[in-house]
DNA sequence: CCGCGTATTTTGAATAGTCAAAATAAAAGT
DNA sequence: ACTTTTATTTTGACTATTCAAAATACGCGG
């Protein structure tokens, strides 16, 4: 059985690797996992001997094929959890992530199993971000942000790159969870401002740095 | 924040304990988690260092109130978890104990408070364990077993004092689940067999042994 | 009171994961 | 090319938890 330690060195190196094939660097990953550098290098050493990843040296990690089953698992756990946690136990969208943390290596694949169907085998979580399936496959789509999409046309958001309350919160109480329908009225790159249009709801700005971390896609 | 190994020792003091005075021996704590007896004397004694039980040398260990505080939050969380697992999601009544023993670490309060919420606040989990109060009361009532009850009189399985699967299968298989009507016919102490008549069901054969295991409480 | 068996404690060593700080390699600037 | 900066690795040490095996204390039968 893979310790907790190393479920979470083999999620956040998924995470932080994008397309599964680039490699992570140790420092990224350290500070990923709230370690000194000099830790993530012995650890990544010891995950490599195992055969979960591959380490170049002075370069960065990459996941082996078991390794990412194994991350992927643990993925899928952490979002079916907060899936769980919001949609049936009510809880805020915005503060599931620090408890599934925790059950995410507690919780058998048995238990995950009868929780899936009980939610209805949903392909998201509550952020709008994929749940990779039982077989381990992840719908890694690539979206435009509010930074980067046309202006004017019908979106809805599809996802919140970015983990922090504070910022989960800020969303939830400007209308911006996944789901919402918008458009971009205006961005003006000089300033560094996007201003939106909510259906049916006071223009709302944004900055460029908050607009660039909330993913949309066209409205069908 | 107690680590999960400090937990297990709590709750297995506090389970071996019965009336929460007497002094648990390391044997028997030893056991209870698996590990060789030198090991138990040596956490125990960390665990006196930072408050959580008084130990007396080559008598044994006791909760201190802080120590029994921590203890019942913990079983309480394994409690409700097995319920959950059961009147939820449907899971195997035999099963879940396992289950349990890794989700009672990783649940906060706050989950598990809604948890509680949407169970209805159960007073005793599926193996009709009573699950201590949020406050930390823990409803110990004595029970009779099928060893000793009176016979003839209508009785109602309480619980099963017994946590191996092969045991609730079996029990689970004749109709003995917490709740179950049935009589004692006849007890033959020479023998050591216990016979029952179960409500609209054919007699069964106990050993005095597995008898034992079974509380009950006469029918209201 | 003495020796015996059993339960408990002690001692020494191992493993997993971590940090601090020194050493090193690679990248970047002049 | 030479120096500086920055990222990574190494080294030595520490904590929590465990085991194996030796030492010790306790209660019991004679």
């Amino acid at each position: 059985m893979a310790s907790i330690t190393v479920e979470n060195y083999l999620k956040h190196i998924l995470l932080l690797s994008a397309d599964g094939h680039a490699l992570v660097p140790m420092g990224a990953l350290a500070s990923a996992l709230a370690v000194v550098p000099g830790t993530a290098t012995t650890m990544v050493k010891a995950l490599a001997d195992e055969g979960f990843v591959e380490h170049r040296p002075r370069q960065g990690v990459r996941l082996t094929p078991g390794g990412r089953r194994l991350a992927l698992s643990v993925l899928r756990k952490h979002r079916l959890v907060e899936t769980f946690l919001v949609n049936v136990l009510k809880m805020d969208w915005a503060e599931v992530h620090a408890e599934a943390e925790q059950l995410e290596h507690a919780i058998s694949d048995q238990v995950l199993d009868r929780l899936d169907a009980l939610l209805g085998r949903p392909a998201a979580d509550p952020h709008g971000d994929p749940i990779p399936s039982r077989g381990g496959k992840l719908d890694s789509q690539i979206y435009a942000t509010l930074a980067t999409c046309a202006t004017g046309r019908a979106l809805r958001v599809v996802r919140i790159t970015e983990q922090s309350q504070e910022f989960l919160q800020f969303a939830e109480q400007n209308g911006l969870q996944p789901g919402s329908a918008l458009r971009v009225h205006d961005r003006n790159l000089s300033a560094g401002l996007v201003t939106l249009k909510r259906k049916g709801g006071r223009p709302l700005t944004l900055s460029l740095a908050a607009a660039g971390k909330i993913l949309v896609a066209p409205e069908a």
